[in-house]
DNA sequence: AGACAGCATTAACCTATGTTAAAAATAACG
DNA sequence: CGTTATTTTTAACATAGGTTAATGCTGTCT
């Protein structure tokens, strides 16, 4: 947890009101972001205006557009708090060249990385196999806290359907 | 790419069949591959026995499961051969080993990770955003050559829908 | 050539989810 | 409190994709 507390130290905090977006897709977006309060969503919005979501992010988590700030290339994706949060701010750049000082920064860094491609996986293995109504019998069962705190319709855009047919498998 | 001649050097070189297993989900896998020549699928496969392909794997890039090796748990996928391959083989913990030694080794393996990181938000992308066919229409943009090796049940599996709807889509 | 195996297509019918729109419930606010 | 917004539910219809099964195609082995 050295990264995280260079962070929070070196690091420039910031406050989103919800609604607020942190940064936008399309736009170049440079910093990493450390969750100390809040709650936010990741989200696409594709060519004709429709809205899906890819993740949800809660207090202690790193985020950014990793390779946006990497390749210096837009975001494919938008930041929003979904409720009043504190962030910690710090450019990609300076900690790739720090993880190239530190050992143990690297190594941290190589854990990060491979715990997010745990997610992802566990993400594109259910889009790939389960239905809607699998998908949302498994949000519930790992977080049902989060659910809670969602609306239907983040709900439903998580999971890649409409508000509509989420209405209906709850009801079943 | 000191990482690829350090496998190149230091693993062993295994030939694999058509239609045989490298690995195979449920079984530990503490190896990682390099893929001299040749051409695989990584799949699952659900209880009901249907089969997904999570991604298929071309010469020069390193594959295994990650999250298998790393924390020791059975492997969520298997890698099967859609032609005759030469694979180099490497326990995944010598890689990590290495790279606690190395910061140009780290470095290098962080930037695999981020290039990796990116093909699964692409998938993930496309999963939650776009049609089937718009994901066949995108598959055959990427990647013509590939999509010419490959039978079309693995197609469809791979874009999440059946051989027969695949066929659908094609005569449009 | 003939026989078989493995793929691809087609067709008929079924189900899940999308779309649109209206009604009902809940939350937000003066 | 009563009034507006916002979110959720319900309904009716449309469409994409699943399922099953039959048919056709291609290649391989003998």
């Amino acid at each position: 947890m050295e990264l995280q507390s260079y962070i929070a130290k070196n690091g420039t905090t910031i406050n989103i009101e919800k609604g607020q977006q942190v940064f936008t897709q399309g736009e170049l977006c440079e910093h990493v972001y450390l969750v100390k309060t809040g709650l936010l969503k990741a989200f696409y919005l594709t060519e004709n205006g429709k809205e899906t979501i890819k993740s949800f992010i809660q207090s202690g988590t790193i985020i950014g557009s990793l390779n946006a700030a990497h390749c210096q290339v837009p975001s494919t994706f938008s930041l929003e708090a979904l409720e009043q949060c504190r962030l910690v701010q710090i450019p990609l750049n300076e900690l790739l060249a720090l993880s190239k000082e530190s050992i143990s920064i690297s190594q941290e860094f190589i854990q990060i990385l491979l715990s997010l491609s745990l997610k992802k996986e566990r993400r594109e293995f259910e889009l790939l196999t389960l239905s809607a109504s699998q998908r949302f019998d498994n949000l519930r069962n790992t977080d049902p806290e989060l659910v809670k705190k969602l609306t239907q319709n983040d709900i439903a855009k998580y999971l890649g359907i409409t508000p509509v047919a989420l209405s209906r498998i709850k009801h079943q």
